[in-house]
DNA sequence: GGGAGAGACGTTTTT
DNA sequence: CGTCTCTCCC
């Protein structure tokens, strides 16, 4: 297929799909079909026989990026298997892992698992005001980091901040280790640094997705990988939603104005949403006051009105089975049970509606977080299997020394470090020293017990493996029919039958990679329950979001914050808000109108609303008083009047 | 080094 | 309400 089929010269999306141009910013709202134009420039890139190799298209997840991938498969454009969507992250891995950058940089690109976090946090709490405030710190460090703080004319660090920063790399360097916060930013650096680097004219051409969700140093990357590229970006700052993350949206509003010669492009024709649903979200984005434009979004005739629901109930329970029912009978009337999105903000409004449909026997899939390696069981095994795989992961055998110990063994692991630092001794042939007699460290007696624990079952497994590679090992590690271990087992499994069984090192890097990928299928079959973060990028025909209450969407910021700061964090609520009615498809030539259903109720347990961090309107004997979202409300005349139900 | 009890705090999310 | 951290004490 030719990249320009069904491309209309003149308009928007052709330009985007054709411009010469060095640089090319695209705005573009919910739905206005910004990832069909990426796509048709990369079809043109790969039909004029640019090099895959030379194009780097860039996503913010990793969801992104494969979609990417299977969408310019399915255009059968020449060569483009070969072209692979990559995420920055995953980039800037491979890239540090290089010899030369390796050598430049001084820092070993293996980044700490959420768990492996915990000793380190422990090992710097001596000297730096216990825990919470090294949590702090380390946050502080990223964030520098992501918004390139450094770089900033007039930027001091305290005596106290450099002192911490000095005991964190240590301890990274020392662990061979990366915290994630710091592999952009170490690329960043290396980039910067190295102007006459390969990789800043390695690629001809860069595609940039979602831009205004990516920080300063992720933006910076992208400039010094452009020495010699093209460069199209794509986003829309009315979608940016991830300040938690550094996301810094300004950049794709000044990028023209930063970027020489720019071509401005813009795509405003909602094509995904029905006519009253781009009403809703025109009115209800039109409150957000820190807009650098207005923009609006155009409905399209032909998507016809939609139909739209508010709904109020009496308790969350009631609104729980008035969802219920609602799939039921739309699932009834013939609606494809992968045709239903559920968003809900909290796992407690949306776990409820999943056990529901589940014994209701409706096809259903949940999307919130919960993590392969959240029982500590499974942590242990893990670090066991990297310790199996490498003696001196020195991340993993710090963790599992410090195990079971309220302060992580600390105080001995220090005595151990220190023999390490001055001896250029590693832990794990130190300790097989102490372990031997061969060598004394004071008050290392537990540290040693653990130590020899943990080898005496790396040594069993070693005895497991067979003619069979290391099946055994992990039938060990992960036994069929455990429950707490069922997910990661699969995983394990799935990953050893894709995988050379005698390389454990390629082995264990797939299967950590495969722990953090959401697994995302071609075919949806279920019920589709998530988050509201999580729905971006997808959109389906019927759209239900539940728990639209005040505290919860908005979320109440925390009163001690400036107010410039709550209005910043409101704004970024509405935006959410924004991105989860526009979610809802159109396509009433398949008689699928696009259905979108806001639910939320007056009442809801006081403990529930705790554990969920809404705080209440008020209080009546142990229920909490909710009130209705006023994003609602501000949707004024384009949304229907709500109903009781 | 480790257990018990008091007190603080809590979401959403990416790699 | 439940979980985690910190302090105190053995």
């Amino acid at each position: 297929m030719a990249w320009s089929d069904g491309l209309e010269e003149g308009t928007q999306a052709y330009e985007i799909a054709s411009s010469p141009n060095q640089h090319v910013r695209v705005i573009a709202g919910p739905g206005t079909g910004k990832s069909f134009a990426m796509k048709r420039r990369v079809a043109r890139l790969l039909e004029n026989g640019i090099e895959p190799s030379a194009i780097l298209p860039v996503t913010f997840t990793r969801v992104a990026a494969e979609d990417l991938h299977r969408e310019l498969v399915c255009m059968q454009v020449p060569r483009c298997e070969e072209l692979v969507g990559k995420t920055l992250h995953s980039l800037a891995l491979r890239t540090l892992m290089r010899h030369h950058v390796l050598a430049a940089t001084g820092r070993t690109p293996r980044a700490l698992n959420n768990f492996e976090i915990k000793p380190l946090e422990a090992d710097l709490a001596v000297n730096h005001g216990g825990v919470i405030e090294v949590r702090k710190k380390i946050k502080a460090y990223e964030s520098a980091w992501a918004r390139l703080q450094r770089d900033e004319p007039g930027y001091v660090q305290s005596a106290e901040e450099a002192d911490f920063e000095r005991d964190l790399t240590a301890w990274l360097r020392f662990h061979r280790a990366m915290i994630i916060g710091e592999v952009i930013p170490q690329l960043h650096t290396y980039l910067a640094t190295n102007p006459a680097a390969q990789e800043r004219t390695e690629y001809s051409h860069i595609l940039v997705d979602e831009y205004q969700d990516l920080n300063k140093a992720e933006q910076g990357v992208i400039d010094l990988l452009s020495d010699n590229a093209e460069v199209c970006i794509v986003g829309d700052d009315d979608q940016s939603i991830y300040s938690f993350k550094h996301a810094h949206p300004e950049g794709i509003i000044d990028w023209v104005a930063t970027h020489n010669n720019a071509d401005d492009l813009s795509l405003e024709d909602c094509r995904r949403c029905p006519i009253q649903v781009v009403d809703m979200a025109n009115a209800l984005i039109a409150h957000n006051v820190n807009r650098p434009v207005n923009r609006v979004l155009a409905p399209m005739e032909q998507n016809g009105a939609g139909t739209v629901s508010i709904v109020q109930y009496h308790t969350l329970n009631a609104e729980i089975l008035g969802v219920l029912n609602t799939i039921a009978e739309l699932i009834d009337q013939g609606v494809h049970p992968g045709d239903i999105v559920i968003l809900a903000q909290r796992g407690v409004i949306g776990t409820p509606i999943y056990e529901g449909l589940v014994e209701r026997d409706i096809p259903v899939r949940s999307y919130y977080a919960q993590s392969e390696l959240d029982a500590e069981g499974t942590q242990f095994r893990f670090a066991l299997l990297k310790l199996f795989v490498n003696r001196e992961d020195r991340v993993a055998l710090r963790w599992v020394l410090g195990r079971d110990s309220n302060n992580w063994r600390t105080n001995s692991y220090r005595r151990l470090r220190q023999y390490c630092d001055t001896n250029e001794a590693t832990p794990w042939e130190t300790l097989v020293q102490i372990e031997t007699g061969d060598l004394n460290i004071p008050y290392t007696n537990t540290l040693v017990q653990r130590f020899t624990a943990v080898r005496n079952e790396i040594h069993q497994l070693e005895n497991l493996v067979a003619d069979n590679g290391i099946t055994p090992v992990i039938d060990a590690l992960f036994p069929d029919g455990d429950p707490a271990v069922r997910d990661i087992r699969a995983l394990a499994l799935e990953t050893l039958a894709a995988n050379d069984e005698d390389d454990r090192v390629s082995f264990l890097r797939e299967l950590t990679s495969a722990i953090a990928r959401p697994e995302i299928p071609t075919e949806i079959e279920e019920v589709r329950i998530m988050s509201l973060h999580k729905s971006k990028g997808l959109s389906a025909p019927v759209t239900i979001i539940a728990g639209c209450i005040e505290g919860l969407l908005p979320q109440e910021p925390k009163a001690n914050l400036p107010l410039a700061i709550r209005e910043a964090i409101l704004e970024e609520q509405r935006r959410l808000f924004y991105v989860g009615i526009t979610r809802v498809k159109a396509s009433p030539a398949e008689g699928k109108p696009g259905t979108l259903i806001l639910t939320y109720s007056q009442q809801m347990p006081l403990a529930t609303a705790m554990g969920a961090g809404i705080s209440p309107a008020s209080i009546n004997y142990g229920e909490a008083n909710l009130l209705a979202s006023r994003f609602i409300r501000e949707m004024g005349q384009a949304a229907p009047a709500p109903i009781a139900g």
